[in-house]
DNA sequence: CTTTATTTTTAGCCTTGTCTAAAATATTTT
DNA sequence: AAAATATTTTAGACAAGGCTAAAAATAAAG
């Protein structure tokens, strides 16, 4: 099993991500992704196409190797593992967790993930509702996530509501909540885990953590 | 909070190791410990001066100053809490548990390490019976650990039996154990647990992991 | 279809941490 | 106390990964 610098993998990662299904990379993007001037990423991306890892024909754009997805996997599925780990056994906050897992990630030792894999239930997707690759790099399709967990500002899908009680529906049918509604979570007030929520353009409202954890929203899929 | 990169952490934590109580460390010691050239020492050490980390006059030997030493601690719990967390959550056997700490170590983040801490408990030993310094630097003085988690082949002495049935006893005085006994273990069976154990240059016995376990050991005081 | 603007690459330099070879200082031996 | 030996430091080089400034290629505009 070869191995890469940190560096390295921050390329590789950065690309994976930028580059979706099916698309071509730019010098430019990947520059200001990474906040590094282009010169020294033209300079990576020699030593990342010499290794392979990327297809890349000079001032043409470039794009991961099938070997370079495999190792961005493997990368994403590090970072996702101790997302996980940190927000749900070290409890830390959503928004805390990323740059800790941003180093954490670049430990290598393929026994120490699995072993936190089984540790932490083999979970398929992480606090921000993000799948996670399993060892052979499959990753599981979109799956739900409570309301309090999500990142600020994003607009989610509602799919499941996980308490039925009357009183639950009362308010959720106030507040004009139901499955298919898209909303965001505009703040958390950490006091009592409450959320300010909006839904399109309508004023936002406060749910209590009480009623927030039941409620739970997927990804909106692209159309 | 100052921060340093992992090369400097390491020198600092190799300087620490080998200085001890009050003494001198020589370029060429460090150089073996480190498996670096001493003339790549040398240029650390100047460097780890200028940072004012370090005692040190040409040709003279070094030391870590009150800072250095500060530093080497926080290493050192960082260090240990991962090892706890290895051997205690992940089930890493003790002597897996070592390299990944290595690397896991070099993870800064303060909030990261007080969390970890609070969610394994507080503990002030790691899984060799070394102390874990706490947020502040402060280390326990030697405490006792079973012979079931103590490392092969390092001699340790018997402080505490933690079941005294009569037939427990019956067993230690057969196999000439008391409290201050110096004994070591030679190999751990994986298949029940069992231990060879050897008191000074007498004949090697086993011992089952069912009486094992009772047996608490602490380092042997440097007299 | 040229000219201009933007993007990307090359060339050369810097820093960190390492190395080897040679010089300087300490230590040991005779 | 001088000579021999061992240790430590200096000097100069190199690889990785970053930067700036200038050149080359591509894309956009007239």
């Amino acid at each position: 099993m070869t191995s890469y610098s940190t560096s390295e993998e921050n390329y590789i990662k950065a690309i994976y991500h930028l580059q979706g299904e099916e698309g071509m990379v730019t010098t430019n993007e990947l520059s200001a992704e990474l906040k590094t001037r282009p010169a020294s990423v033209t300079d990576m991306l020699k030593k990342l196409k010499a290794k392979k890892l990327l297809n890349y024909e000079k001032y043409q754009g470039f794009r991961l190797s099938t070997e370079g997805r495999k190792v961005a996997l493997g990368i994403i599925r590090r970072h996702r593992l101790w997302e996980f780990f940190l927000s749900e056994k070290l409890r830390f906050s959503w928004d805390e967790v990323h740059d800790v897992a941003e180093q954490l990630e670049h430990v290598t030792s393929k026994k120490l993930i699995d072993k936190l894999d089984e540790f932490l239930g083999f979970p398929r997707f992480d606090p921000h509702g993000d799948p996670i690759p399993d060892q052979h790099g499959k990753i599981a399709t979109h799956e739900r996530v409570s309301i309090t967990v999500i990142p600020l500002n994003h607009s989610m899908e509602v799919c499941h509501v996980g308490n039925q009680a009357p009183d639950m529906l009362d308010i959720l049918k106030h507040n004009n909540i139901s499955i298919g509604t898209r909303l965001e979570v505009r703040k958390k007030f950490a006091f009592d885990n409450s959320l300010e929520i909006r839904i399109g353009r309508q004023q936002p409202f406060i749910l209590s953590n009480e009623v927030a954890r039941h409620i739970w929203v997927k990804k909106i899929e692209r159309s």
